[in-house]
RNA sequence: GUCCGCGUAGCUCAGUGGAUAGAGCAGUAGCCUUCUAAGCUAUUGGUCGCAAGUUCGAUUCUUGCCGCGGACACCA
């Protein structure tokens, strides 16, 4: 799709082309922002030409500027030292922007589809255990990245991956049999098992006898015991059940579940496989297939007493992604501290002879400021707690500013403008920045949150509601800086959504919706709008009419719904 | 020990091989009879961890060092 912002700097290239007296690739053409407005609106450093030329960057650009003239979106060319800049034909541009965001619609930004087939992993919590705000983290990155993808046009399959078997599940089921035996249960009892989990790591640290029952427990589960299983399918479905009423609450759909559960036979399967080729081997009575040569060290792919690993099961795993769904490429969404683990994973697959584009999306984990997360520190921050506590906050304000609201709707407008908070929270760093969880920045709806973004676009909306914006309008009254700003500034989002693609992250976007939201905030102060002359006031509407659908589009991407009016 | 990530304003973080390094929070001073003040404006605040190298130019690239975090065989 070829928007505006990729046509204006064609132009420029061309004309630079054009004046240049030799021939060089289009591609070194770069073309920045200058640092002060009042210099120009984009910007060409010379440097580059005068490697070629013996001539300094200051001449060329001199040179240069004599040789284009003004045509199309090119108002003006003035060289600044080494620098080439150009002022933009704020009307002509501007009509180009603000007719394609209308057309394009909740679409501008997107890009055409085109054939590709991903799977995108994310989420992969484990049963029997707390959803934590930790967990928020890759959910906020995992369902963003889907919508991302989406929007740059490929055809994606967002999976979960739930860990429903191992050693927590023995451990909890332990605990409940022990301690919780025909206990009433309470309405939440996903969260109930999370609890009682957190009990039972805590019970069994350093008391032999607990752990050796917990361990009889696993063995039960894994041989078949009737009462163990049936205990795992009951109480199984309570943590799927409360995953699924969070995933609803975030918003997130996946269109498939795996579970560890149906991949953890085929995994063994395709570590016998490997022993029998001779690519896995023995060690210490434990199977691992050695990748020293590749710098890898050893992968283990099963325990000395036979049973599986998340090795042994990410192997059939991978195989059934590709084989079952056809896709082209698979993503898994996994925090950082499995960097390693994964590149071991997919050496293994590929000395199996499964060489398939795969990747491993990291991220830097979630921790407190006392320390790293865990039941058995006994300092989890369950997500349902928390959330309910930046509720509570936002309703005191909300109370404030709509006191004929009634209490349904002020909870559904807070829901919305704290899982704002949150998720915008989270995506707003670097996807290899370690997030200190500190619960007073998290909760904040002032500055660069997710809550800002939220107002700027009731404010919108509430300029709107008193009167609609229409599209005939004259384009030559939007003169002021500050409406060329906004419409430049809105020209750039492709850009934005193409370099967040390119690097797997939010932190661009999120900055960008900002900056967008700021560029409003202060024009809304200054510039009236309702009260201004009838056709100044029509071209008005419609700029910001674009403006909450570029706003709109960008929180939709961040996985973020917009609200009417806060 | 090996490998990976990080080190930028008091705090939390953006940022780029090039024009005077930017935001938010916190601080200070202003702005609500006018479209939502969850806002706007102004302002204080920096040896971009240290050192060397590559370059016309390095906060950005390379190497070394220091500091922090993480991974590295029976956890997931």
């Amino acid at each position: 799709m070829d928007y505006t912002i990729y046509k204006i700097k064609q132009e420029i290239r061309t004309a630079v082309m054009k004046a240049l007296a030799q021939d060089i690739d289009e591609k070194n053409i770069e073309i920045t922002t200058p640092p002060e407005k009042e210099m120009g609106d984009f910007a060409v450093p010379c440097f580059y030409f005068s490697k070629l030329t013996r001539l300094s960057p200051n001449m060329i650009a001199k040179e240069l500027k004599s040789k284009i003239r003004p045509s199309g979106f090119i108002k003006s060319v003035n060289n600044v030292g080494p620098y080439l800049n150009f002022v933009v034909n704020a009307k002509n541009f501007g009509q180009k922007v603000l007719k394609e965001v209308g057309k394009k619609g909740e679409k501008y930004g997107s890009s055409k589809p085109d054939k590709e087939k991903i799977m995108i992993e994310y989420s992969g919590p484990n049963t029997h255990k707390e959803f934590h705000i930790g967990h928020v983290r890759n959910v906020a990155l995992g369902a963003s990245l889907v919508n991302l993808y989406r929007f740059g046009g490929k055809y994606v399959i967002p999976v979960n991956y739930i860990g429903d078997i191992g050693s927590h599940v023995a451990k909890c089921l332990w605990c409940l049999e022990k301690f919780h035996k025909d206990e009433e249960l309470p309405e939440n009892k996903g969260k109930y098992l999370g609890a009682i989990y957190s009990e039972a790591v805590n019970k069994i640290e350093g008391n032999e006898e607990f752990k050796k029952e917990a361990e009889e427990v696993q063995r039960k589960l894994e041989s078949g015991d009737k009462h163990f299983s049936a205990l795992w399918k009951k109480t199984r479905k309570w943590s799927i059940d409360e995953l699924g009423e969070i995933y609803k609450t975030l918003g997130v759909k996946f269109d498939h579940v795996f579970y560890e559960s149906e991949v953890e036979k085929p995994g063994k399967k395709l570590v016998e496989e490997l022993r029998d080729k001779g690519l896995a081997v023995k060690s210490e009575g434990a199977t691992i297939i050695n990748l020293e040569k590749y710098n890898l060290k050893n992968l283990l792919l099963l325990k000395s007493d036979g049973s599986s690993l998340y090795s042994t099961k990410d192997l059939a795993l991978a195989k059934l992604k590709f084989e079952k769904y056809k896709i082209d490429k698979s993503f898994m969404v996994v925090d950082n501290r499995q960097s390693f683990y994964f590149q071991q994973v997919f050496k293994t697959l590929e000395i199996m002879g499964f060489d398939k584009p795969m990747t491993h999306i990291s991220y830097e984990f979630l921790t407190l400021k006392e320390g790293v997360m865990s039941s058995r520190a006994g300092n989890v921050i369950p997500f349902e707690d928390f959330l309910e506590q930046v509720i509570d906050l936002a309703k005191e304000e909300t109370k404030k500013r709509h006191e004929d609201w009634e209490e349904k709707k002020i909870y559904e407008v807070c829901k919305k403008i704290a899982i704002s908070a949150i998720k915008f929270n989270m995506l707003k760093v670097g996807n290899n920045v370690i997030i200190v969880f500190d619960a007073q920045e998290a909760i904040s709806f002032d500055g660069y949150t997710g809550p800002y973004l939220q107002y700027t676009i009731s404010r919108i909306n509430s300029i709107l509601r008193k009167e609609e914006a229409k599209d005939n309008i004259d384009f030559g009254k939007l003169d002021n800086l500050l409406e060329k700003e906004l419409m430049i500034k809105m020209s750039e989002f492709p850009e934005v959504i193409k370099s967040s693609i390119s690097d797997n992250q939010l932190s661009a976007l999120t900055k960008y919706l900002f900056d967008l939201a700021r560029l409003f905030s202060n024009y809304y102060q200054n510039v009236p709008i309702l009260a201004s002359e009838a056709e100044i006031k029509k071209a008005r509407l419609l700029l910001i009419s674009s403006v909450r659908q570029v706003l709109v589009n960008g929180l939709d991407l961040l996985g973020i719904e917009s609200l009417e009016e806060m």
